[in-house]
DNA sequence: GCGACAG
DNA sequence: ATCTTGTCGC
């Protein structure tokens, strides 16, 4: 058989995939203009498909995980892995340069296409407007919202303790996101819009999507098939370990570049040349 | 100058 | 995120 080259159900846009040569100062003004890019507005249709991705680091590698759930049922429809060479720092802000190649390369792999995709980060809940939800939206077309365990801009007034209690992340007199308790009495997850939503309906699918855990469970499942991933605890009954090839590490840029100002520090640490 | 800083 | 065991609490 041929012919029936049927496409794949998530395409990349690959003028999105992240240039990891640029430098910090560079990657700022590409995340403003992409940033004019990203679309607000409500779903099409109710998502029957949800997907949860995070990554897992492990000796400069950067392994991915999407999983694919029905929704509301939240079961498992479908859980794909993807991997990448760690080539660029973790730096507050640059999140997604770090983590999408790996991303994009488990998102090419899905037969099936999610109808909301729920990133492990922030999406308009960024200094510039463009965190790693945003990124993903516009590589995938798909819609997407940030979720993320911690803030990295902005602030709210203070939470009621009851699972659903719901304060807007306020940034630069902005609303950027909101602050959402999924379980009673637990640290609150900031919640964003990522692309083609609205925060109203990010906040209540990533609720809707929390059972019994602060997670959503897309995220938490997996978070959990990365980690085991990463760790090796998962059955490989036919796949060998990932080939190590020797490669330098090249993981921070010149020590004095003047262009790299007010990015922080990177992962290396000061010290290192 | 100092503090903050997704994963 | 990662290096890492047990432990306090619902």
């Amino acid at each position: 058989m041929m012919s029936e080259s049927s496409r794949p159900a998530v395409a990349i846009d690959r003028q999105y995939a992240p240039d990891q040569t640029l430098d910090p100062a560079q990657v700022g003004v590409l995340q403003r203009e992409w940033a004019r890019r990203v679309v607000e507005e409500p779903l099409a249709a109710p998502p029957t498909l949800i997907a949860g991705s995070d990554v897992h680091m492990r000796d400069d590698r950067a392994l991915a995980t999407v999983v694919v759930l029905r929704f509301p049922e939240l079961e498992v429809v479908e859980t794909v892995q993807g991997e990448a060479a760690l080539r660029f720092p973790y730096v507050p802000g640059l999140l997604s340069w770090r983590e999408l190649p790996a991303l994009l390369d488990a998102l090419g792999r899905l037969t099936v296409r999610p109808d909301l995709l729920l990133a492990d980060g922030q999406g308009l809940a960024h200094p510039r407007g463009f965190g790693l939800a945003c990124h993903l939206g516009l590589a995938t077309g798909l819609p997407t919202l940030g979720c993320a365990k911690s803030i990295l801009r902005g602030d709210h007034p203070p939470l009621a303790e009851e699972r659903g209690a719901r304060e807007p992340l306020i940034y630069r007199g902005r609303v950027v996101g909101a602050a959402l308790r999924t379980k009673d009495r637990v640290k609150p997850l900031y919640v964003s819009v990522g692309h083609r939503i609205t925060l109203d309906e990010a906040v209540d699918y990533v609720l809707r999507s929390c059972t019994k855990y602060r997670l959503p469970e897309p995220n938490r499942l997996a978070h959990a098939t990365a980690q085991a991933r990463g760790t090796r605890i998962l059955v490989a009954v036919a796949s060998p370990v990932h080939p190590c090839p020797k490669r330098d590490a090249t993981m921070k840029w010149s020590s004095r570049s003047p262009s790299s100002a007010g990015f922080g520090k990177a992962a290396a640490g000061p010290g290192l040349v």
